[in-house]
DNA sequence: CGTGCTGTTGAACGAAGTCAACCCTCGTGG
DNA sequence: CCACGAGGGTTGACTTCGTTCAACAGCACG
C-alpha cells in the first residue's frame, strides 16, 4: 500500500512513510490514482476528508465517472475479486483503509459501512435517473444543486472538476457542458464568476429543471 | 399472513401494511408494485425467489428502471426516511422483510447484507456506464449477456419485460430497442423465437458489443 | 511575449426520439 | 370455430438534441 502511494503521487508526494496499519489515515494529492479498475481487490477504503471520483473505461477508451465521493464514502469495491473501478482524488484528500477480512470481525465497521453503502446506492439510483432519462440542461442543474447544499446559499462553489471530467461524469461531452453552463447564465440561474466557480441565483428554477431532486 | 398476500395479487393495493414479523416470507403475483417512491421507509426486504425491477419517476412521468433484482436482492433503500425507488414485481416472486433497526441488533443479517449491497453497488456501477457512454445497439447487447449467464448455452432466455420496460431500464425509448433486437437478429447474434424468448447465438460478438462486460 | 491548457462558440452531422401506420398473437364471445 | 378487439411489437419517415469538428478566447507559466 505505501508504495502504491507513493508512487502514484509522483511529484507531488509528501508523507515520506504511512505504515500499513488498519485504520491509518493516508493523504493523498489531488489528481492521484489511488485504485486501478481490475487490480486485485484487497483492501476497502473510506474517504476522511476530500473529494474523489470512481471511474470506470470501456475498451475503446470511452470513460464514465460512476460516482462522486466526499468524506464518508466508501470505496475499493469489486464484485468479484478484483476492483470494478478506478479511484482518483479530485482535491488533495485523506483516506483511510481496511482489511476486506475486517468486514466479518468488525460488527461495528460493518454497521457503518452498511449504513453508508444504502446513502451510496440511493446516490447511484438517482444518477441512474439522470444518466437514463434527463437532458443536458436538467443534468447539469443536477450537478450544481448535488454540489451545493442547501446551507450555502449566496456563496460560491469551486468545482474541483473540468469540464471533461463533468461530461463524463453526466454522460455528455465537454462542448455539451459547457453549452449548458452558458446557457444557464443566459437565463440567470447561475453566475460563472469563473470557469470553476459557479454561484446560483435561482435555486428554485434549478431545482425545477433538475426534477424536484 | 394469508390475507396480506391475497390482498397483494388481486392488483396492485396500495401500500399494505406488513406484518412485523421477523423473516416472514411473503409471496406475490407478477406486476404488483410492492413499495412506492416516497413512501416512509420503515422495512428492508430481500427478494427470495422471482424477479423485480426498481423504478424512479421524474414530475412529468418519465421513467427509470434502476435496477433489476433477482434472488438474494435487497431492496426498500432510503437515503433520508422514504423509499428512494419504487419496487415492483416482474414475475411472481418471495420476498422477506426486516425491520430496520433489525440491522443494528443482527450482526449476521448486516454482514450478509454488506456483502450484497456491495454487489448490488457494482451493479450500479456498471449500469451508469451503460448509461452513460453506450449505444443504442450496445446496452441491449448488454442487457441479453446480463440476464443469459455463462451457464446456459444453446439455451433459449425468457424475458419478464415488455419492450417499454427494457427501453426504460436501458435509457431508451421501446422503439429504439425493437430495432436493436432487429439489428442483432439481423446481424445473427440472436435468435428471436417469439418476441419475449431470446437466444444468443455468437456469444464472442455479443461480448465485444457490449464492452466485454 | 509566445506556448500550452482549458473553456467557449459555431456549423454540420448523425443517432436516437417522435409520430404514425401496420402486424402479430392471444383471449373472448358471438 | 371463427371474428374481433386489445395489447404489445415492428417498421418507416421525419425531427431533434447532442456530438463532432474546428476555430478562437482567456489565462497561467516559462
Amino acid at each position: 500500500m505505501r508504495q502504491i502511494i507513493e508512487e502514484r503521487t509522483g511529484s507531488y508526494s509528501r508523507h515520506a512513510s504511512v505504515p500499513d496499519m488498519h485504520g491509518a489515515y493516508l493523504r493523498v494529492a489531488a489528481h492521484v490514482t489511488v485504485l486501478h479498475e481490475g487490480d486485485t481487490a484487497r483492501r476497502i477504503m473510506e474517504v476522511v476528508e476530500g473529494a474523489m471520483m470512481l471511474t470506470k473505461l470501456l475498451p475503446d477508451g470511452r470513460r464514465q465517472v460512476v460516482e462522486l465521493l466526499g468524506p464518508g464514502d466508501v470505496f475499493g469495491l469489486a464484485a468479484c475479486d478484483v476492483y470494478a473501478c478506478s479511484a482518483e482524488t479530485l482535491t488533495t484528500a485523506v483516506i483511510t483503509t481496511h482489511d476486506r477480512g475486517a468486514l466479518d470481525r468488525d460488527p461495528a465497521l460493518a454497521s457503518r459501512l452498511l449504513r453508508r453503502f444504502e446513502t451510496q446506492l440511493c446516490a447511484m439510483h438517482s444518477h441512474a435517473l439522470v444518466l437514463g432519462r434527463m437532458s443536458a440542461l436538467e443534468r447539469v442543474a443536477f450537478f450544481l444543486l448535488r454540489l451545493m447544499p442547501e446551507s450555502v446559499v449566496g456563496g460560491t462553489l469551486h468545482l474541483a472538476m473540468t469540464r471533461q471530467e463533468i461530461a463524463d461524469f453526466l454522460g455528455l461531452t465537454l462542448e455539451t457542458v459547457s453549452r449548458a453552463f452558458s446557457e444557464l447564465k443566459r437565463r440567470g440561474l447561475v453566475a460563472l464568476l469563473r470557469a470553476d466557480e459557479v454561484q446560483i441565483n435561482d435555486r428554485n428554477s434549478m431545482r425545477r429543471l433538475a426534477g424536484a431532486a
